[in-house]
Formats: C-alpha cells, sequence, structure tokens
DNA sequence: CGCGAGCTTGACGTTGTTCAACTAGAGTGG
DNA sequence: CCACTCTAGTTGAACAACGTCAAGCTCGCG
C-alpha cells in the first residue's frame, strides 16, 4: 500500500498536473490547507447534494464517479485517477455536489479546501488557464458519453464503455478491473441483464475475452464498427 | 429587428454578464476583436467538429445547441438566450467545436476572437472566475439533462423539458416558441411520434395547454410529480 | 390550386426491462 | 466440517415501452 502521508505538497510525486502552474510557494500554501485521507474500497468520499468544502485530488486507487435519481437509478459518469482531481462543477455555483464519488479500490486522496484553490485561480492565471482546461476535458467527456447513451442501442453503448475502460482509465489491454457486471450497466445506462446478454454475445463473436476480473478486448476494430452503428 | 452594430462593447446594453468584470480599457480591446454577425432563423452559427476560433455572444434572438451522431440523431443540450455566451470546451483543449449550434429565431451576436478570452482569463482574475462560474453552470445543466434522460422514462421526461423551457428558457408561462415537435423530441430524446403522443396525453390530462406556437404550463405541480417519478 | 412542411394517428415490431429462478463461490458461525 | 447466508453472475420467459412505418391531415404559401 501507498505513504499514508506525503511529506509536503512541494516534494510530492503524485500531485495533479494543475499544480505544475503553481510556485514552490504556493504550493506550500496549498500544503497548508489539505487533508491526506485514505478510503477503503466501497467508501463514500462524498454524496450528491451534500455540501462541498474540498477538492479531491486521487493520489492512489480509483474513484467512481456516478449520478444517482430517486428511483434508485445510477450512472457511471466516470473516474478519477490517480494523480487527477474531481471537479466539482457545484464549487463555483451552489456549494453542493452534484454527483457521488465512490472509492472502487482502496484509495488515497488528498482533500484541498475548495476556498484555497478558488483564491489560486484569481492570484495565479496559468493556474487558471490549467483549471478550466480541465473542467472542459470534462465537459467533452460528458458531451461523448451523453451522445453514446442517447444515440446508440445496447451493443454500441457497451463497446464505447469497453474501450474507455481500456483506453482511458486502465490504459492497458487487457484491463483488470473490479468493477462488477453493475457497474459496466450503470457506465453504459442499462440493466444488469442486458450488460451480461450482450457480453456474452461478444465473448461468442470473440470480440472479447472475461476470465475472472480480466477483460481483454481481442477484436477493438470490429468493436469500434459497433460503436459506430449504434 | 434590433440594431446590426452595437457602436462600443464599453456601452452595449447586450453584453453578457462575465464581461462585467472587465476595466473600460479591457472593454476597448474586447471591442477590437469582435465582429457583430446576423443570422436568419435555421441558419448555422458553427458546426460540431469544425475548429473553433470564436466566442459566440448572443444578443438578440435565440440559439440552439446540439449534439449529432452518424445515425442521423441529435440530442438539444441546451439553449444560448440573449445576453447570453455560449461556452465552447474546445477551446481549451483541442480547438475544436463538440456540439453545433444553429438560430432557431433570426438572430444577432457578437463573435469574439478565442485567444483575446483566454488572454482576458489570464489578465483579469475576476473574469477568470466568471468564467469557470459560467462553465460550472453548464456542466450542471449537462449532468441534469443526462440524469433525465437517463434515468426517466418518457412522460417524465416531456415533463423535465417542459418546465425547462418555461422557466429556463423563455421564463414565462405560458410561453411562445417556434419550436417544432421534432425539436420537443431533440430536447427529451425520444421520436417526434412520441413527443406528440405524451404531450397529446398532457393535453387530455389538463396538465398543459397547446394553441398553435404557444404553450401553457396549467399544472405544474403535477408536472413535476411526473417528473419525479420518472 | 397544388405543394411542402409540420402534425397526428394507428398498427406493428423490436428492444430492452422486469421478474423469477438457479448457480457458484466466499465468508461465517456452530 | 457442514449448513447457512450473501453477493455476484447467469439464464429464460413474459411483458412493457418505445421506435418504425405508413397513411392521412392541416395550413400557409407560391
Amino acid at each position: 500500500m501507498s505513504k499514508l502521508l506525503e511529506s509536503s505538497c512541494l516534494h510530492c510525486k503524485k500531485r495533479s498536473d494543475i499544480f505544475e502552474a503553481l510556485s514552490d510557494e504556493e504550493l506550500d500554501r496549498v500544503d497548508m490547507c489539505r487533508v491526506n485521507m485514505r478510503y477503503h474500497a466501497g467508501e463514500i468520499i462524498f454524496k450528491q447534494g451534500s455540501p462541498c468544502y474540498d477538492f479531491v485530488c486521487v493520489t492512489s486507487g480509483l474513484v467512481k464517479l456516478y449520478i444517482e435519481s430517486e428511483n434508485d437509478h445510477r450512472l457511471i459518469i466516470g473516474f478519477a485517477k490517480p494523480i487527477d482531481y474531481i471537479f466539482v462543477p457545484g464549487a463555483y455555483v451552489d456549494k453542493r455536489h452534484h454527483f457521488s464519488a465512490v472509492a472502487c479500490e482502496d484509495t488515497t486522496a488528498c482533500l484541498v479546501e475548495a476556498d484555497m484553490i478558488q483564491n489560486m485561480v484569481k492570484t495565479n492565471p496559468n493556474f487558471a488557464s490549467s483549471f478550466i482546461r480541465k473542467i472542459s476535458a470534462q465537459s467533452i467527456a460528458l458531451l461523448e458519453q451523453i451522445s453514446s447513451i442517447t444515440h446508440k442501442q445496447i451493443p454500441g453503448r457497451m463497446a464505447d464503455t469497453l474501450i474507455y475502460l481500456s483506453t482511458k482509465v486502465y490504459n492497458s489491454n487487457p484491463f483488470t478491473t473490479n468493477l462488477i457486471r453493475q457497474d459496466l450497466a450503470d457506465l453504459s445506462g442499462m440493466t444488469k441483464e442486458s450488460a451480461i446478454r450482450v457480453l456474452k454475445t461478444f465473448k461468442e463473436d470473440d470480440l472479447i475475452r472475461i476470465d475472472g476480473n480480466q477483460i481483454e478486448i481481442i477484436n477493438q476494430p470490429m468493436l469500434e464498427t459497433i460503436s459506430r452503428n449504434g
């Protein structure tokens, strides 16, 4: 497991790249407004609707971000990986979280006071630009997901999910995951049963291979075709 | 119709409120990097996938923002109204538009060079904060829409759409719109026929009244209940 | 008048969800 | 060690929701 406490932001090997824009003196200021936390797999880091005081910078593990509605449906809108931080849109609007974050592996993260980050945005223009770039990228990811889910049928959506996991989240193929079928379904906007069925057809068609919690994409071109055809 | 040209940003009555953070001198700089444009209803302002050079500030009319996919499906993700500007997430990432914008009424807009805006973000901290606030609000809106479309059935989604139009876009009830049924469908993630059918049931249940291109919400509490129940 | 765009309706088929049952494996306590 | 339970995965059948297709309708306009 990883160290519980980094000695300081200044020498931290795991700080998100938006902090690169900061001077040593500014990093020290961040250092004074942060708490290092450790979460077990399955623990909630913050919950949709709750007030937001901090920005979460993930230093190890994996965090799942999802929105939930009254009728108990969930949609996973993305993951936060190490050396990444979670953009909290409510921080600048209504001081509320608009999605929930749950550790899906054992995870360590630094919580940095939102006020401090917002101050930094005002005092360091390069930091502001990095910040905006990050938000923009997240918006684009949301647009892509909304497009996939609303425009495509089950096979296309699952193909998108598998390619997303392999290329954007785990950066490997095959990849080992502890996401369960329900998670794959929540990523693709379908039920667990539908996810199982479409994965079965993918396996039968030799597009993928699933062995325990390892998933391998065997025929990515075909998956991409399925994705394109919806 | 409105004036083709505002004399200058400095005295412009229609400038978006993010510009409030700017000094007179900065406004003059914006003034030198803008073009005032006029679009007829139906004309494309920019198209998904095209390179983005400008930020669009809508000064009159109404602009519809939508994402489209290969198979000709469209999803309207929002509108830009007068004294509002269109956030372009690609400006900071890949210099591409990730959705399309079409005037749905006769519309005037100022195109401001993206470089200039990005410079302003670096030189004026308050402007940067306003900018981030704006992006955040748009992200939240996207999250709400994705939640509505993926978690709710047809009646719930249409209820959301009607309430959205009345309270967020037209700010009136009844409201007069030149959106056609297909647009209502594209807002709600359903087909034109489904939109027509659910609107019919809403009319039969005296929840709404439709007279030509005027729509009135008669029983908003009931619509909200339908929205909540999905 | 004829045309085209938008609107409406019904019949039909498909997609995907729901529900229920069954299986396998991991952990727990007697 | 064995029942017991719990979670996750799987499968099939029935069903509901929604999209597709085709036809007819209205209305404004050239």
